[in-house]
DNA sequence: TGGGCCTTTGGTATCGTTACCTTTGGTCAC
DNA sequence: GTGACCAAAGGTAACGATACCAAAGGCCCA
């Protein structure tokens, strides 16, 4: 058996007695052929097995019909929701995802950027604003739209769909002072690879300092992502070391989760021994018993804002950059009434 | 301001006062050219702001460095799981994923399929061994690895790196009863769209059967994938119709959490009044209270090893087909003690 | 000193599609 | 009858890299 050299369209157009150029028009969507021909032609390329090559067309035309996405972590239900909501606003175009994470770190996201812009994408998303100097000249430089999310960069490289972490973590600092407690603490990272945790707990901070509270209970959990697991160890040094603590805000619902689950392990009843907060509107925290305080930061509504964003650019309808602001919503539960 | 059109490799070729093979020879890594050479050529094409094209180095050489990956959805943290697995597999060796997801529907597989496939891709890894007729062709056809995931299929189109369902869910029945325990009820969806969820379904019937035991009671709680909410609601309508059920196995670890909280918040205690299993291995499982029996199907693994098969088939190392059996791990917590 | 061999570099054609321009044949109004 | 116009189809060159082959120069040993 002789492994045949796969069909082109040169090969499908010598048997349905037509010109190459009448081939590919066939295989695009608006393009002046008679429907009698066209069907023919997609006939004729069934029964020869015939697989359109986007490589050539990608090469000769210019257009790759990817849309390039980086993200921190690709088991995170945030960021998947996001990559959603970005991809079901895209698909319509044809556009295409090119998927890439940084693992938290902007070194990788680095090389991760280099190696998709290699790709000829026709708009590139990434997750956050904080990038290495020659990320940022890469992607200034790309000639593409570019659009950052998840944060408010101070100095936005193209386009912007986020919101202040620092700022809806004061929120849910003020939610709980206004219920009277000011024993506050903050569960997060140990690092600050994970810039968005970094900013809720400078936010913490912040907020904590401009009430005049002690803002000193910071528990670091471990190298970000926490997970559940971490909430749960983190909890358990917060009772041991610091037992007057009143309400506790975590960097995500996982390790809001965990950080519960510990009290439950222990006997310490929430809300009513300490308020727990967790960040991020997971599932998990409308589930659980009792139900989580969270903020939603609508990572859909993100995505689906940069997919209109980008067909907006690529079809030229964007004046200039867009700051795109996300309004997080604070969800007041059970585990801090 | 002229929009300058993009450096190609003939200009830093030009620029460097080397022909452009040299310059393509210095982007490659194992490729005869002195190291002062080289470095000369990366140092101009930084100074010009030159990004690799490769959409033009596909077509010539034939080579994406692509592998197609389909998922049914991209927001589970088992799947998400294969793909870390396959994604470090495959990094070393140049190779990036293209990710895609079918949203539990064969149809759309087939078109992502299709989709995939034009980009020319190394290797296909699909989830699931069922597939329309005209997508199973397309693979076959494709003239490259493909591995199918997740699954044990009848008649596999190629690799495969899976388990059995329905055996795995047999042993947790097989626990149950060993238990003394045999009012056993199945939560799952009510669709067939999720085929992995089809066949625990069919296994827990099956393994009833066997035992001479009642597999009538099947929940059937929405379209798959099921929710945490939706297997909340599943375990109220199971304690309202059939109070007396002794045990209940969920088709994911997220449903079986859903049904372990329904019970705290109706005070049934688990696993005293009702036993609880789950399928995954979430992390969920082992950090709630009680922590959840379920089943590791070492989803990482999976990725893992359908990344060495295509390391092996790329490098004609693999004589024919092959199958990799996982043996998913049965953890009995205390949700089922 | 010369021939063999290796390292490093260069020239040319080409991957499979599509942009761009041209051609063909038909319809329609005057 | 003729020119304007349009739909449908074809011809040619090009996208930007690299496979393949060739050649230049250096080194070693007889």
């Amino acid at each position: 058996m002789t492994p045949r050299k796969p069909p082109t369209m040169a090969d499908v157009a010598r048997i349905a007695g037509v010109s190459p150029m009448t081939v590919s028009r066939a295989f695009k969507r608006d393009s002046s052929v008679s429907e009698a021909t066209r069907s023919a032609i997609l006939r004729t390329a069934e029964d020869l097995g015939y697989v359109f090559d986007s490589t050539a067309s990608n090469l000769r035309s210019q257009k790759t019909d990817f849309v390039a996405v980086t993200i921190p972590s690709i088991n995170n239900a945030n960021f998947a929701d996001t990559v959603g909501g970005l991809a079901d606003g895209l698909k319509d175009r044809g556009l295409q995802i090119l998927l890439g994470y940084t693992n938290y770190d902007i070194l990788e996201e680095e090389r991760l950027i280099e190696q998709l812009l290699r790709r000829r994408p026709e708009a590139i998303v990434v997750t956050g604003g904080r990038h290495t100097p020659r990320a940022r000249r890469m992607l200034e430089n790309s000639g593409i739209p570019v659009i950052e999310t998840w944060d408010l960069p101070d100095k936005p490289i193209g386009h912007v769909v986020g919101f202040s972490n620092a700022g809806a973590v004061r929120r849910m600092v003020d939610h709980f002072v206004g219920q009277g407690l000011t024993r506050i603490a903050f569960i997060g990272g140990d690092a600050d690879r994970d810039t968005r945790g970094t900013d809720r707990r400078a936010g913490f901070i912040a907020a904590m300092q401009a009430l005049g509270l002690d803002a000193s209970r910071l528990i670091a959990a471990g190298v970000p992502p926490i997970s559940m697991r971490e909430g749960a160890e983190a909890m358990a040094r917060l009772l041991r070391d610091v037992p007057d603590t009143q309400a506790v805000i975590c960097v995500s619902d996982l390790s809001a989760f965990g950080a519960l689950s510990e009290c439950q392990r222990r006997g310490v009843a929430v809300p009513a021994d300490i308020s727990i907060a967790g960040f991020g509107d997971y599932e998990i925290g409308s589930v659980c018993v009792p139900t989580l305080s969270t903020i939603n930061p609508f990572p859909r509504d993100i995505g689906a804002r940069a997919a209109t964003l980008i067909l907006e650019a690529l079809e030229g309808r964007l004046s200039g950059p867009t700051i795109s602001q996300i309004t997080p919503e604070l969800l007041i539960r059970d585990s801090s009434k």
